[in-house]
DNA sequence: TGGTGTGAACAACTTCACAGCG
DNA sequence: CGCTGTGAAGTTGTTCACACCA
């Protein structure tokens, strides 16, 4: 297909498409049809095809697609044939919580280097290896790593001052956990995850629905 | 304003108003302009406007916005007016970094009951306070609480047979924190929180930055 | 035959631009 | 005068419908 603009929720999508095609493959199905695909993420099958069509032709007319060929196609295509080092910031409940996770680690992500500033927390060896660093560290403990995204776990009033070091430091992706707006220069990717806007969505929704 | 459907996204934008206004008002501003309260959001004045005016006129021609008046209307809108209870499940890192989260009391959630299955959980008692239920106890426990929100924060393979026990036992709303996409009926709310979602986002940015 | 790939129709959302009011 | 509220224009994303090919 031709060179064009590829929409946001396209590769959103590309994600989940991703997700389940990796368990289609552990149950041993082979070949999946835009239709049984669409089903399983609640999803237009036309709208699978599309956001498919951007990156080439995988399919096999009358056919399908072959499980995992598309599984690796798409993986290569979000760039999740590389690992990915990430720098964590803000080892409290949460950010310890991620650590453990290990969701992460499965996909190729990994934490490589940690942050806090808590005296009392820095210095330690966390179970997962990693020392914590002091904050003021950061642009000496990421110099010449190949970390390439911050996670930011800290409260929302640190958040932007952390984001600008993480910056400064060389970081060009941020995952954004403090319920904040980030402001961040071009080129930077920041993306939120925002329990509380989720959870207000929900409220709504009920609220509407009770009248 | 006359009556029209309201954009999923519009109500997002709200919750986000909602923080910034509540920054503001502890800031001591009184009143603001759609401009520069757009400027905090990282969002078009305009936007903001048709956001609010779905909802009403809550604004002075030449003026702006009274702040607290505002986020009293906008927390009305959302719902947030009441306080809401939440049935949580799975009680691993992510689950007890949610009980331990301080930002949902404040906003007026609670988490009202904790399930888990683990025979070495079930029984203890938490630090906030809540007697973990075994996961066959839902029904009974729910039964004639107000709760009206379910949080799942179990293992993907796990989430969907929960979501399902949580719709029977009433619940009508859930936050999905298991990185699968959930099947519910009709009429049922479903809000998803996926790091490995917005990972995937931000190393296809990265990927195409480095070409 | 059956399902992909895709132009064209459609729908939704965002931004502009300005009338109108405080 | 300045900023809101809003119709109209513009943009973006989704769905349809079918030609086309394995």
């Amino acid at each position: 297909m031709k060179f064009s603009k590829i929409p946001a929720a396209t590769i959103t999508r590309l994600s989940i498409y991703s997700r389940c095609l990796e368990t289609l493959a552990q149950e041993g199905v082979k070949i999946i049809a835009s239709d049984k695909l669409a089903q399983k993420c609640g999803i237009n099958p036309a709208q699978i095809r599309k956001d498919l069509a951007y990156f080439g032709e995988f399919g096999i007319r009358g056919v399908g697609y072959f499980v995992k060929e598309l599984l690796f196609e798409i993986k290569r295509i979000l760039g999740l044939n590389k690992a990915w080092k990430m720098a964590l910031v803000g080892i409290g409940n949460l950010g310890s919580a991620l650590l453990a996770h290990q969701n992460f680690v499965r996909q190729g992500y990994e934490f490589a280097a940690v942050f806090d500033v808590d005296p009392a927390k820095v210095g330690r060896r966390l179970p997962s290896g990693q020392v914590i660093h002091h904050l003021d560290e950061m642009d000496q403990v990421l110099q010449g790593s190949d970390i390439e995204m911050g996670v930011i776990a800290t409260p929302a009033s640190q958040a932007q001052a952390v984001a600008q070091r993480l910056i400064a430091a060389g970081v060009k992706a941020i995952l954004n956990f403090a319920p904040t707006q980030l402001q961040v220069p071009e080129g930077i990717a920041v993306e939120n995850v925002d329990f509380t806007v989720k959870l207000d969505n929900l409220a709504y929704h009920l609220t509407m629905a009770e009248g």
